[in-house]
DNA sequence: AGCAATTGGAACCATTCGGTACAAAACATA
DNA sequence: TATGTTTTGTACCGAATGGTTCCAATTGCT
């Protein structure tokens, strides 16, 4: 592995930023409705750079599905298996609760809908980014007395998270999901 | 009620397998990957007719999800309340199994991500239907054992169908929701 | 200083988009 | 057969689409 010297003008836009961007607006709209100026604007960079940066539309795209997968996902993850508390549902509850605009629904099942029937790179992501969700939930059932269902209560609990987020997306308001895992759990 | 005597050159196309094809391709791509090509092939009938008929692609839009609800959600729930089993599950397979391709989805769903969070009237029918299922889902409920939590079970298990729907468009395949709907009602 | 590499930005491109205009065609009525 | 009315198919439209090309400007390296 040998160190490539950097040759020529260094990029000035923010390549962080850009990403975080393009999965906000993508998040939000879907791919479809996105048009050019709408992603270059959410990017903070303009074409040339953009073109040459990332190749096109749907490369971004999927970039921001992979940004979606490390930011949301696996840190989501990572927080239901840090959570101190021993009772599911607490614990659940930074998932089905995450401080995010209802509307905004989850980008995985946006994508789930809208892309993956016609597209088998997102139709993989998504079903890699489900496994893992599923995964994160099972490890939190597994340790809260729930040790033998654990992997189909899970699943369980992703649909029912799916579901939730496609009607907080619509109707703007969070759902009544606590009495709902409370049922489902005990 | 008197009746307007026909005058001018009559429709030729057939009105009803018109809305049907725009109900199934708009069910199937959704509304922005429909274009009029498509659109117009899937109801058999040129731009001209289109458009004096029904204005303009919104409209038709309005009208499938109309259609969806009076075929679809209208007529699957009189089959629920018609179910002759006081099983809750058995009776929630005509729903959850209905006999169509996966990788549709549900059309509800996909018009609450794709299209309720920017235009109201899809908001509103979605929630109408929405309601409407719950309700049909609550029926059935209440007549086999589950009288008192009725209406908040029926609103879960319609987050576990939409959540369903969600991921068999993705998969193209049927989730094991039975299993879940037996944990969940026992 | 000079070279190589890459940037940002605007001009430009062909295609596709949803929608309109219009004249020919097909009916009921008279 | 003549007339009035509506539907039909097609040619056409301006706007918007995603994508390309070009080039001056800017930087690091030698």
């Amino acid at each position: 592995m040998t160190y490539a010297p950097q040759v020529g003008r260094p990029r000035e836009f923010d390549m962080d930023a850009a990403l975080q961007g393009a999965m906000e607006i993508f998040w939000r709209q879907g791919y479809k409705a996105t048009n050019l100026p709408d992603l270059l604007n959410a990017m903070g960079l303009t074409r040339g750079s953009f073109y040459k940066a990332f190749g096109d539309k749907m490369a971004v795209y999927m970039a921001a599905l992979d940004r979606y997968e490390a930011e949301v996902i696996a840190k989501g993850g990572a927080a239901l298996d840090a959570c101190p508390s021993e009772n599911a549902v607490d614990c659940l509850a930074l998932l089905f609760d995450a401080p995010k605009d209802p509307r905004l629904g989850c980008f995985i099942c946006n994508a789930m809908v809208e892309m993956a029937p016609t597209d088998v790179d997102v139709a993989r992501k998504t079903r890699a980014m489900s496994d893992q969700l599923a995964g994160a939930i099972a490890r939190v059932l597994a340790r809260t007395g729930y040790a033998e269902e654990a992997a189909s209560l899970a699943d369980l609990v992703l649909h029912l998270y799916y579901g939730d987020q496609a009607m907080g997306r619509a109707s703007g308001q969070r759902g009544d999901w606590r009495i709902a895992l409370e049922r489902l759990l005990r």
